[in-house]
DNA sequence: ACGCCCACCTGGAGGC
DNA sequence: TGCCTCCAGGTGGGCG
């Protein structure tokens, strides 16, 4: 589910409830994730007031009262909901709810993930910029000062196929297999172009494309999700209709195109394109 | 240094 | 119904 898009939509969606308050309770229910649980979590997070909540790449990061932020990584299936009392009651746990959050104004927010590929670390905020997971991270799709030029820089000398490379979250952050898929088809590029040659006038139409796609997604999420903060709601669960992902044999969307959407292999993931529309 | 491939873990879908 | 195989939105680490 999270690519950038869901992220920051999860990020929207919890502000409004988390930000201000303050942790009254943490119910750690399982002692790993991808990683273990920090070492004595509930007594480091009980009693803090949430400051902000913000991300980088993939990454939320909660930002604590005592110059502590926690990392949360949302992994393949990582989802968080919301509860108020009443809704708490009438959704008993079920075994994925990880971690559970309540605040002093009576919410539940639980941390569900079924696959437990993602992850949650404390660490002081200055000491974030140059952890081993932070240090490497390219730049932020999203800013302005990431154009054509900044990803074309990115790639160059790079003999990867442009897909692997966009996946990559050395050369930008934030897009994974689902917005990779889109965006080059987009931009008309084939995902088999070796990353190199993504150059120039092709470099600015990916990255307006990359962009697009990202813009486009986190305005869906966003309007749905107005309708999901209630209790019980699932933050960042919603489906934007793709052109070209998960559509393997199915027409080609663009008009006037009379190919299928095919799908192939790269780097042991699955990329989906249309041969002709996408050079 | 770089590119490739696997492992981590669970669940859902589809075939037989 | 049950069992098997394959597939899934991420990414760190190990290999050549």
């Amino acid at each position: 589910m999270p690519e950038l898009p869901e992220v920051e939509t999860v990020r929207r969606g919890l502000i409004p409830r988390l930000v201000g308050r303050r942790i009254v309770r943490l119910e750690q229910r399982r002692r790993d994730l991808r990683f273990p649980l920090p070492v004595r979590f509930a007594q480091r997070v009980e009693g803090r007031t949430i400051r902000a909540i913000d991300r980088r790449a993939k990454y939320l990061l909660i930002r604590l009262d005592d110059d502590n932020t926690l990392i949360t990584h949302l992994g393949m299936s990582g989802r968080m909901t919301l509860h108020d009392a009443a809704s708490a009651a009438e959704h008993p746990f079920d075994r994925h709810d990880h971690v559970v959050f309540e605040t002093d104004a009576g919410w539940q927010v639980r941390f569900n993930d079924a696959r437990r590929f993602g992850l949650m670390l404390l660490a002081p905020d200055e000491a974030i910029a140059g952890h081993k997971l932070f240090s490497a991270l390219g730049p932020e799709p999203l800013d302005d000062v990431f154009d054509g030029a900044a990803l074309a820089g990115r790639l160059k000398g790079r003999r990867t196929p442009i897909k692997a490379a966009l996946l990559d979250q050395k050369t930008l952050v934030g897009v994974g297999n689902i917005y990779a898929c889109e965006a080059l088809f987009l931009a008309g590029i084939s995902p088999r172009r070796l990353a190199h040659t993504v150059q120039g006038e092709r470099a600015d139409r990916l990255v307006a494309a990359i962009k697009k796609v990202l813009h486009r997604s986190i305005e869906d999420g966003g309007s749905t999700l107005r309708d999901h903060v209630q209790p019980g709601g699932e933050l960042g669960y919603f489906q934007t209709r793709f052109n070209v992902y998960d559509r393997a044999g199915i027409a080609c969307p663009t008009r006037g195109c009379d190919r299928t959407v095919r799908r192939l292999v790269q780097a042991g993931r699955s990329t989906f394109y249309c041969a002709r529309c996408q050079r």
